[in-house]
DNA sequence: CATGAATGGACTAATCTCGAACCATTGAAG
DNA sequence: CTTCAATGGTTCGAGATTAGTCCATTCATG
């Protein structure tokens, strides 16, 4: 089997270019809605920081994105680069699209990924002595998602997951989530936003939450497992 | 709190230079023994091309390791850049001089984001169907750790524990495993291989794999999280 | 309606990074 | 002892990326 754990160390140092990375960064930005439509991104000077790179590389990157129709750039005072992407109606030959452009492998590969990376931050969170303040948070956020109306679903249940492995303190975690999230986005936004569904995710989303607020990792995890699997099996559902 | 999941998106796309980085991945490679002290690196042409990198870069971190003394290359067929480093006997000063160099929120960060990995990446392991073959890879990486020389023993511990994320199949979960590893490198190599916190670990390695073999992704969880707030523990008093 | 602060827009010189081609060294095989 | 394949060593021009500086536009405030 030669040199096995080279793979993963001796992997690539950058996954391309500063201008394409900058592009899908802000992209992923505007899809997970964290940037939510018509809400406008920190000015150039303070997002090239933010990003590490410079202001030039950053503004070829936000003209590919008004290109696209994902911004619209205001110059002058209250200016600024405003989102206008509007999350389009899934349609199931966009999910097959999907599927297709990242392959089989890869689609387990982020999904596995995916279950690793939030049972782990469920099940952190769940062992730590929370804060009235975190408690407060996380049950906000449960009661935005399960609140939320249609077109703001996907952006708000993407701010609930995020929040947990945000909640744990951890920088590394929290990137590492939403990378995790990042990679199963396109497929998110192409299913279908129906009533059963939601009303089931809200139900494990209520049992994740009890779990950690309860400090039981344990409950948390098979929480997490079973919100997960019900989501691949959804997935699965419209491919087949 | 403004807008909090924007630090987690709008974070840095690369975190230095290529040549930094890429001295960064070597040197790691090298103290986590993935390639052992005599082995010689890949060839220039293969290894630029896996780390993503052109050649011209490659030359330049690996010029700077041999300057540090890390690598000794050699010219001409059965050539090479092989490594001397040889893990130095760790001493408390070491140990808290790493801890000072990262900061005591960082250290936090990366323990709670190694907690996760490890957990997750061993109850995935413990849900799937493993082959055959799947199984003797982790048993054979475990009588590896349990066998092993004091020399030798960080090196097959980093391999074992890795092990276990390679086997899920996942790469994308692969490279964060290894990452979080890396975040706590230079400390584990700090602390002195005893002979009662060996006999302690191997117990936790054995109730580890035993979890994942049998199925029970709980089990594997538990077993994961006893050993890591062992370490942790370990850290706490030597630092104490 | 004049001002000034906050923003995007544009330019430049320096540096980093790359791909590609070619050179130099080594040592096993014939 | 000649050959030659595998390796590291070197150079060069093109393109990417950066930090810094200054310009242009907008609009709330006075």
């Amino acid at each position: 089997m030669g040199e096995p754990q080279l793979v993963a160390l001796l992997r690539p140092v950058r996954a391309g270019n500063a201008f394409e990375e900058t592009v899908e960064r802000l992209l992923q930005a505007i899809k997970l809605g964290v940037v939510a439509p018509g809400a406008k991104l920190p000015p150039e000077r303070e997002l090239a920081v933010q990003l590490g790179i410079s202001r030039v590389t950053l503004r070829e990157a936000i003209r590919a994105l008004q290109d696209a129709g994902y911004l619209d750039v205001r110059r002058g005072r209250y200016g600024g680069a405003f989102v206008v992407y509007e999350p389009p109606r899934p349609r199931q030959e966009d999910l097959r699209r999907a599927v297709n452009e990242m392959g089989p492998s890869d689609l387990a590969d982020a999904l596995t990924f995916r279950m690793a990376m939030e049972c782990g931050a469920a099940q952190v969170l769940a062992a730590m002595e929370l804060t009235g303040e975190q408690r407060g948070i996380l049950t906000r956020r449960l009661a935005d998602v399960n609140d939320a109306a249609p077109a703001d679903y996907r952006r708000l249940d993407t701010a609930f997951h995020l929040s947990i492995a945000e909640l744990t303190g951890s920088p590394l975690l929290a990137s590492a989530s939403a990378d995790a999230r990042l990679r199963v986005t396109d497929l998110l936004n192409a299913i279908p936003v129906l009533g059963p569904n939601i009303d089931h995710a809200a139900a494990q989303h209520v049992a994740m939450v009890e779990a950690i607020l309860r400090g039981d990792p344990e409950g948390a995890r098979k929480a997490v497992v079973e919100h997960l699997e019900g989501t691949a099996a959804l997935l699965r559902a419209f491919l087949a």
